[in-house]
DNA sequence: CTGTTAGCGCCTTCAC
DNA sequence: GTGAAGGCGCTAACAG
């Protein structure tokens, strides 16, 4: 364990105050420093490796430079593919601002404003919330008193700050695809229960698609998964079995697909000779599933960096001019999609 | 944004001195306080919805209640499905003690020890290391000065606290089960790059496993990848290419499976039927693959969680009887492994 | 049982 | 240009 070596240390060491340290280490440009006293402590604070204490600076300051990563459903990380880049990007924008992350699950504390306690004790500037519930009264209330949040992902908040994609895009030119090769009894796999943001914008925006070249998506064919490819196995079987007449799957995610294309094959159907099916993230492993996934494409670390940009402009006090910004998605087509077999009799 | 409510607040509130507030709150028995006083301050703390300012907590404590989760190697966060896993079992453990996770990437500033910024600016406790590298001196000399660092991944650091898998044994009942289908001539794909600790075990325990079988690994029937699926893929070309007689294929873990199976179909060899592939970690869709993968079962969020214990343990002065976690692994037999096929001539 | 007193290490005036 | 002084919010001694 080194000694701990304070300002004072440093002072002692340059033949100067703790004030002037404090100055040149700061670049405050509050008085004007000898270009020689400058240089004095700097090599002072390097030969002795001086690391200014977090928690002192924290308090006299009032901030932590630090940014809290919520997730709002901490088991999605055990199969969830998504996270990862997105920490990744996050932790790409920290660095070059020198700012931490920290990474909590909700619920901190059972029966208490989750997010309270963390803003309360004052350890995080700012936080991203990942998959947010749009009927979270914790969550707008944090927004409405505009605390720093960005949101992966929306609530449909007129104050939100929010980076998310422009999903609508991607649906439709998969659906454009899938009609085009002549589907059209098409089924759906969302990657979470009814009523999450998230998959409720993708079922809306697909079914807007669809109805847009003239085909429905009645509620019979889609069938709710969880994000493990298990949940998208078990939901393929069941749609399958409850509509054997569907010739396309689009999938909530490309975890998702993996079980729905296991499950049309224990069907005994092969894809995509029999069905068509289409992903959603085009996680990097999508290309090298058999058969490759044909999917839509989004980029999750540009998602999480834009985030933690955003934020950390937010707290600088800059000047936001977008603040819900819109990826892109693109179609990538691969090889899990084919025109729609001819009807058997 | 709250106004904040200090210790201040809720003494007055409370009708006491901001110590027996201290007090209170600490549950400290330095002192007996009467219930009624207890009550009273607990009462005035939950009115103003109170929660201690952590940087004044931390300076005067000098502790943090924050370990830091090391990632040696960010960029295999865009396609490592291990990490998340392990994040979930941090996590939950920090839940369980009011710790906080604060993931950093290395080099936090290049051309400087990456570790000693986060140690001497007294943000983290300690720290769990992931995928450390066996010849990193910096870390060694913070083992050695017995900062408290966790190793998830070994270093062969005899003071070293680590948590790790008993890999051989996982290993061996692979090795196992393919000798007795018939598999003499057998190919690896490791995850990682040659040098790595991680991959030089698993490369050392697969090729005593076979030589205890009669089974010789040479060095020409090893293709390195680096944990994505792509680089599976292209290994794995390169390997068939060059031993086209190789019947089966230990891939370093269940990523590089999915390119391991790729490549092998598009070389036209079906798996099993042709050859024979084992993964590595069981990531929870490895059963969802096409065909469910056989592989070797570890418990990520298990590993996560008993690192977060050590540390935590280190961290209160808990005696330790274990300095180094073993958990088991077993193999899960499923679908990608056969019979040698009979040689064509 | 309670209040007073000192800092924790740092930053920011403000006189010098 | 520099040093002294005050305070960020909390806890831990110590007297009362």
């Amino acid at each position: 364990m080194a000694t701990k070596v304070t300002s004072h240390d440093v002072a002692l060491r340059a033949g100067v105050s703790r004030a002037t340290v404090s100055i040149v280490l700061n670049k405050s440009d509050a008085v004007s420093l000898s270009d020689e006293t400058r240089k004095r402590v700097l090599q002072a604070a390097a030969d002795l490796g001086y690391t200014p204490n977090s928690a002192a600076r924290m308090l006299v300051r009032g901030n932590t430079e630090t940014i809290g990563l919520i997730i709002s459903d901490p088991a999605i990380l055990r199969t969830d593919g998504f996270i990862p880049q997105l920490l990744l990007g996050i932790s790409e924008i920290n660095r070059e601002h020198g700012f931490h992350v920290l990474v909590e699950g909700l619920p901190l504390h059972p029966e208490k404003n989750p997010y309270e306690s963390l803003v309360e004790s004052r350890r995080i500037d700012g936080m991203i919330v990942l998959n947010p519930q749009s009927n979270d009264p914790d969550l707008k209330s944090l927004i409405d008193r505009s605390f720093p949040v960005v949101l992966v992902g929306s609530i449909r908040h007129p104050q939100e700050y929010s980076v998310n994609f422009t999903t609508r895009q991607g649906i439709a030119a998969a659906v454009d695809m899938l009609v085009d090769q002549g589907h059209r009894i098409i089924g759906t796999v969302p990657f979470s229960p009814k009523g999450q943001v998230a998959t409720d914008v993708r079922l809306a925006a697909l079914r807007k698609e669809l109805a847009r070249r003239g085909i429905d998506l009645p509620e019979s064919q889609v069938e709710y998964g969880n994000s493990s490819a298990e949940s998208g196995h078990m939901a393929t079987l069941r749609l399958l079995r409850r509509h054997p007449q569907i010739t396309a799957i689009m999938a909530g995610n490309d975890t998702i697909a993996i079980g729905t294309i296991s499950a049309a094959k224990a069907l005994g159907r092969s894809v995509p000779q029999d069905i068509s099916i289409v992903g959603f993230d085009d996680l990097p492993f999508a290309a090298w599933l058999s058969p490759a996934l044909t999917t839509v494409h989004v980029d999750a670390v540009k998602q999480g960096a834009r985030a933690a940009d955003l934020l950390i402009r937010l707290l600088r006090n800059e000047v936001i001019v977008e603040r819900q910004i819109r990826l892109p998605t693109s179609l990538v087509t691969r090889q899990s999609c084919a025109k729609v077999p001819p009807r058997p009799t």
